[in-house]
DNA sequence: TGTACATCAGTGAACGCGCGTTCACTGATGTAC
DNA sequence: TGTACATCAGTGAACGCGCGTTCACTGATGTAC
């Protein structure tokens, strides 16, 4: 693939990187967010303390490289499972709801990491950086508004063709969206990320699929962090529920069964 | 009020906990909740670290002290939100929604230590006590979920004499709740937390009330932490429309105009 | 009201610790001829 | 293929720092007679 040609030096190089990015991550993992220290790394991957500055200039700068890298691996895996539910807009914000909770879960330190507490002394550098990864994640939630929003998707009419209507009277024009934005209410980064997927994307879809987002966050944020396990003994079964009603915020029922 | 007599010795004591909490607390705002240092604090207070032992015996019992005043103080401000419209659950919910994020943004670093990552070396001691708080706070939305739910609010009566109907048949017979929870979903202290409260609480509603804390959270989370602003100029907007919606899980639209 | 003793908030110095970062160095790997 | 030089990952020691906690102490405040 990108095996074009590495000198042993340089093989030795990415490895390296793979395993400090790997370690720092599991040392997150056991020790919270805050945790993070270089000494600890080295001791480790059984070097010195200052032999890691051959890889990053400072540890700001490997914060930044796994900020990066974990928003890339969470948007990776939500848009795995948007495809894997080609044109059905319900099914695919059911999969990537219950993607989002998983990796959550499954990752809480990485989850942490991004969506949690800034690290004490982390002073963003090179934020576009951080930005751009954040939007990709988003970018996923916006392709799944676009397919459902009359007149934008490609695939809409195939959509509508297997999905049944939800509400009892007839389908509203577009999926329930409270305010009339305007793309001026927006950042313009955010804008253009949505707008130059699908040029006709409304500015009210995009105020939909940011509350989206919120909704899915709340109860996976509050899990995460212990809220909800001290309540309930399934928080997934609560969160399937919010994820069915959710679907009819796109005036669609999810095309299969729950996935439980 | 508890002045019942208080010897000079003692009136600085409580004076110099105040300080502290009030201190501790500021600290936490400027360099996040990892940041909370003995030693930072007792210089600010002009006194040697060391002196900080009279007071606490151990690091970790000043955060749990911290961290219970903030979940009372949290659980204050909700209650006294729901009670500015009694009578009125739809209201209610809308009152306590506002009061939840400006609460939030207003004292993000008492909200990132209780909901946020856990403090690097903290370790909970009697987190009954912790529980308890949260319990506090938790129980504002059971009362609210009662007070709508038929059957069980006494202010039922009165809330539907002056709310409407918000869907266009016939009103449902509860608020939308998916699944038929039994009480052996919950855990025994959040259940009999609600349960003492109202002897008829069905567990659909209790379920109903942690996913509403889990609406509310969400995008307050997403914007204490900053992953909001970048995307949109007004989050009280996009939380507004979210909370607007929320009162319709109630089959309630609110009384009032909408709180901008 | 005055004296003798007990309480206890606060001092100041010390402990052992881990942290990020710098720096002159060594020695294996890579490159040019 | 062999030699001479350049690169650069990693060493080991040191820097200055802030941390939580302990401890023998001082001195003002409170209490009992």
């Amino acid at each position: 693939m990108d095996g074009v040609k590495l000198s042993r030096r340089e093989r030795l190089r990415v490895e390296t990187v793979r395993d400090i990015k790997e370690i720092a991550l599991r040392h997150m993992a056991e020790q919270g967010a805050a945790g993070l220290s270089l000494r600890a790394i080295a001791r480790e991957m059984g070097m010195t303390a200052g032999a890691l500055y051959s890889y990053y200039d400072t540890r700001d700068d490997l914060i930044t490289a796994l900020i990066v890298d974990v928003y890339d691996s969470l948007a990776q895996a939500l848009e795995a499972a948007r495809r894997s539910r080609p044109d059905d807009p319900a099914g695919q914000l059911e999969a990537v709801g219950v993607t989002y909770r998983e990796w959550a879960i499954g990752r809480s330190p990485e989850f942490q990491l991004v969506y949690g507490d800034p690290i004490p002394g982390y002073k963003v550098r090179d934020d576009g950086a951080e930005l751009a990864a954040e939007h990709r994640a988003c970018g996923v939630l916006i392709r799944i508004v676009a397919a459902a929003w009359p007149g934008i998707g490609a695939t809409r009419a195939a959509a509508e063709a297997t999905a049944e209507v939800t509400t009892g009277g007839p389908a509203r024009p577009a999926p329930a969206a409270a305010g009339s934005y305007t793309w001026s209410d927006f950042r313009p980064d955010f804008a253009a990320m949505a707008r130059t997927s699908f040029p006709d994307f409304p500015p009210d879809a995009a105020a939909l699929s940011l509350r989206i987002w919120g909704r899915l966050h709340g109860l996976v944020a509050l899990e995460v962090y212990g809220h909800l396990r001290p309540q309930v003994n399934d928080p997934a079964r609560l969160y399937g529920d919010e994820l069915r009603d959710l679907c009819e915020l796109l005036n669609l029922t999810p095309s299969g069964a729950p996935t439980a």
